[in-house]
RNA sequence: CGCGGGGUAGAGCAGUCUGGUAGCUCGUCGGGCUCAUAACCCGGAGGCCGUUGGUUCAAAUCCUUCCCCCGCAACCA
């Protein structure tokens, strides 16, 4: 009967790195993970979902010096912001790992160990043009003018030891593999990209361990070296599981092990098929059954906001729409391999048409008819009539389509499907005209059937919705007063329950979102969290004269010549300081038009490099990326003029 | 020549692999209906399928030229 029943099916997210707070379109990851693995749950499997945090590297190290912290509170923050997000969506992990986990430190450890014992990892040193202040190692490609990119300059040709990954290896065995394996990587157009680009020219040996930051997991048998994101973080998806690298796993390893599929971005779909299937060669462990690569969530400029950097979050639009419809948008609207885009705007059209006025009304207008033509009980006369096959071949053919769709991982075309069920139920109510039906005594059995007909559409489609909106499809189901909620009732039409009640009244589910008002409500919050963000905190009198403000001459200018963004100009600040600035206003001004103008300059500003050009100051603009003007002194002022 | 994606109706997309009347959703216009959340149903208008040249009986689809947009990366003082 169930032939899913007891298999094990894993699925994972990548896991987010704890830089800050995620964004909508890396939330979306783990809702669309999410969505198969409810619907792997509803079809019988035995569902492990994992997802959890990469919490290591010289980011976070950064990051948390600047904060005054140490990086392990820095990370348990942001860990906790993540699953905060991540609970929000209302996802059903089962696990949440960290990198930090005691666990997962210890095996990786192992793991790197072993790799190093049998002899897939050595040591090595790492060959490259090092900048002695910067302490940094660059290639000869990212060189500029044979001179360190960041400070601009000299540097010298230096190795440092570090431990390298034999790549090569196990390379062809991997491109057999995938060859073998069309399902392997998902969307099949990226498994070219990853043969032609990277397996076929031949893969250089990996890096896996740095010596240059110490927030990671250290090489247990040299503690110089800390092991590298990969090793770190890719098997997290096996650790996490109770792998050993000893061999002595955990149940739920040998049960769930190998993973039936990675849900990662596109963007990392080269470590996942490439680097961690070698890792796993060498460790002489199955692979995962696919990886899927899922493209990204824009988020584009709509016309309601053009102020800049109005990245899209979670929580925001939760708070305005609820989690089912940001859920329903980001599932629904993201094409299988394209990017896809939100913005407020398509948010709210999407929410009104698809969930209110066909979902929502749908089951409202039906349960009302059912109330006032039957007090709210439903019965089954089955008085059926030729218009009404249509509707049930639908009806029982739409479980089999979804299940089909979602078998490719094309969870926005699964939704069609159950969508094109209740379009088709709203069209049936005109066929049938049921309010014609109840002014007529004697058509009483047959409005009863076409009603029945419609709720166990309502009922069968949102059986299939319930992985997609869990707690809109609960409320529907629990309105219907019924217990057939199984993927199995979905064979046969006629399944729910007769002689009891539906809900007397009937809850709006997804009200419609007035477009005006609602673009109004949101340019107030965006006005007013602007200037909150650009409120910066009360300085004083001395703090302000900290700084040296001086009019100058711009004498020449020119683009920068590795930055498109970037102008570098010379300014002349009066007694023969002629200063070289580096100003992001190349989107703005041509360099001819700003010779000759007479600008405020920040004087005492801490030099910096700009992508290989030093910069001795800034010059004041008024504005941001969108709209900026550059601040100027219109009379003929000397060089040098304090500005106060 | 950094890597990658894309240009199809006002908006968002499918169709391109496997050439053969250009399709879906939203919006818009008109009509219908009144059970329902001004919702639902029917119909219409609206496309030189980014541009150039080619292959072919036939090109959105295959080859080619150029243009434009976006993401990643990188500096935004």
């Amino acid at each position: 009967m169930c032939k899913n029943c007891k298999q094990p099916y894993y699925i994972t997210t990548a896991i987010a790195y704890t830089s800050g707070k995620p964004h909508i379109g890396n939330t979306y990851e783990i809702v669309l993970s999410d969505a198969i693995a409810r619907f792997k749950r509803a079809q019988g499997y035995d569902v492990f979902f994992q997802t959890g945090t990469d919490e290591h590297g010289i980011k976070i190290e950064e990051k948390a010096k600047e904060s005054g912290i140490t990086p392990k509170a820095y990370v348990d923050g942001v860990a906790k912001t993540v699953k905060e997000n991540f609970d929000l969506m209302n996802t059903s992990y089962d696990y949440f790992i960290r990198t930090t986990d005691e666990k997962h430190e210890k095996q990786v450890q192992k793991i790197f160990k072993k790799l190093y014992e049998q002899g897939d990892i050595y040591k090595g040193t790492y060959e490259g043009m090092y900048c002695t202040p910067c302490e940094s190692f660059w290639t000869e490609s990212q060189l500029i003018d044979g001179k360190c990119p960041d400070c601009g300059r000299e540097v010298k040709k230096a190795t440092e030891e570090a431990y390298f990954f034999k790549m090569q290896k196990y390379a062809d065995r991997l491109i057999k593999h995938i060859e073998d394996h069309p399902e392997f990587i998902q969307p099949e157009s990226r498994k070219n990209e990853m043969l032609n680009n990277f397996l076929r020219p031949g893969l250089q040996d990996l890096c896996v361990s740095r010596t240059s930051f110490t927030w990671g997991i250290p090489v247990d048998f040299d503690d110089k070296h800390v092991i590298y994101v990969w090793i770190d973080a890719l098997s997290n998806y096996i650790t996490s599981l109770g792998f050993d690298a000893d061999g002595q796993h955990e149940e739920r390893y040998r049960k769930y092990w190998p993973a039936n599929v990675h849900i990662i971005g596109k963007d990392i779909l080269r470590f996942h098929t490439i680097y961690w299937p070698i890792m796993l060669m060498a460790l002489n462990e199955p692979l995962p059954k696919q990886v899927f690569g899922h493209p990204w969530l824009l988020v584009g400029d709509g016309k309601m906001s053009k102020s800049k950097g109005n990245a899209i979050y979670a929580d925001e639009l939760v708070k305005h729409f609820g989690v089912d419809a940001v859920r329903y948008y980001v599932l629904h609207e993201m094409p299988f391999a394209q990017d896809g885009v939100i913005t407020w705007d398509l948010v709210v059209e999407r929410i009104n048409s698809d969930l209110a006025n066909i979902l929502g009304n749908l089951v409202s207008r039906t349960l009302s008819m059912v109330n006032k033509y039957f007090n709210g009980t439903v019965f089954y006369p089955n008085q059926k009539e030729a218009v009404d096959e249509e509707l049930i071949a639908l009806a029982l053919a739409t479980p089999k389509r979804v299940e089909e769709k979602m078998e490719e991982l094309r969870v926005g075309d699964a939704i069609d499907e159950i969508f094109t069920l209740l379009r088709r139920s709203n069209k049936y109510i005109d066929e049938t005209q049921p309010w014609v039906l109840g002014k007529d005594e004697t058509k009483q059995d047959r409005l009863a059937t076409v009603l029945y007909h419609l709720l166990e559409s309502i009922r069968i489609a949102t059986v299939l919705l319930e992985s997609f909106l869990p707690k809109s499809a609960k409320k529907i189901l629990d309105e219907l007063h019924t217990n057939q909620r199984s993927f199995d009732s979905l064979q046969t039409f006629g399944m729910l329950e007769t002689g009891h009640q539906v809900t007397s009244k009937p809850e709006i589910l997804f009200a419609r979102i007035d477009v005006d008002a609602f673009q109004k409500t949101l340019e107030e919050e965006q006005k007013q969290e602007k200037s909150k963000k650009q409120g910066k905190s009360e300085i004083t009198f001395d703090d302000f004269h900290q700084m040296e403000l001086k009019v100058g001459t711009i004498l020449s200018c020119e683009k920068h010549p590795k930055a498109d963004r970037l102008l570098v100009e010379k300014i002349d600040l009066g007694d023969g300081d002629i200063r070289q600035i580096v100003s992001g206003i190349a989107t703005h001004y041509q360099p001819k038009e700003l010779v000759g103008r007479k600008v405020v300059v920040v004087a005492n500003l801490k030099p910096a490099n700009l992508r290989g050009v030093e910069s001795e100051g800034m010059i004041l603009c008024a504005g941001d990326d969108t709209e900026l003007d550059l601040v100027t002194i219109t009379k003929d002022m000397a060089n040098g003029t304090i500005v106060s």
